[in-house]
DNA sequence: AGCACGATTAACT
DNA sequence: GTTAATCGTGCTC
């Protein structure tokens, strides 16, 4: 069952770790492409230099600044979608980015996406689960939780919280003190 | 100019 | 087996 609107108007570091072990479904040509979410990090507001929205509402930024539940897609580095799910209150712009999935459903459509890649590579980074499950800037904007949506997340159970290891963010290593260091990258421990 | 990355190298255990 | 360095790519500001 989707998870609605009011599980992600909440603050962004709690939607960051109760999505960890939720399950990810995208509907393509009628097909059921999904996997469990093991790996999230949460930005937070204008405050928060690692956020895009650090630089206020921009183009670009607009939908994070909109209803929660909603997908927030940008390229990177010219080749690599992101996708984040835009939390808390409409007019606060934050949101989970989604970086790391094991995958369940939709595993062939999968591996012939990403290049027949080692399965444990074809979805554990943000690049690639956008790349094995086509998600693009044309989602960018789209509400997870609408009747009829293609991208939406289904409660698939609760990760312990003794089984969250929170760490520093990825990748914003120019970003200054205190964000660089807070631990909002969230992610489930291997058994 | 500067990226919320990934594939590929090269150098180490 | 690991970590570190490099750079392509195109969009935002």
């Amino acid at each position: 069952m989707k998870l609605p609107r009011a599980f992600f108007a909440r603050d962004t570091v709690t939607v960051a770790r109760e999505l960890l072990g939720q399950r990810l479904v995208r509907l393509e040509a009628g097909r059921r492409l999904s996997g469990i979410i093991i790996e999230t990090e949460a930005y937070v507001g204008e405050t928060d230099l690692a956020c895009h929205a650090r630089a206020g509402r921009t183009p670009r930024t607009t939908v994070m600044y909109g209803p929660p539940g909603c997908a927030y897609v940008y390229l990177n580095y010219g080749l690599h979608w992101m996708l984040n799910i835009v939390t808390e209150r409409n007019g606060f712009p934050a949101a989970v980015l989604i970086r790391a999935i094991e995958p369940m459903e939709g595993v062939e459509v999968m591996r012939r996406r990403r290049g027949h890649v080692p399965d444990r590579q074809l979805t554990n980074g943000p690049g690639k689960l956008a790349q094995a499950l086509h998600i693009t800037g044309s989602l960018h904007g789209h509400d997870l939780c609408a009747r009829g949506a293609v991208l939406f997340v289904e409660r698939a159970g609760n990760a312990a919280p003794s089984a969250i290891l929170a760490r520093p963010r990825i990748g914003i290593h120019s970003v200054p003190e205190p964000w660089r260091s807070l631990a909002w990258n969230f992610r489930l421990s291997r058994e």
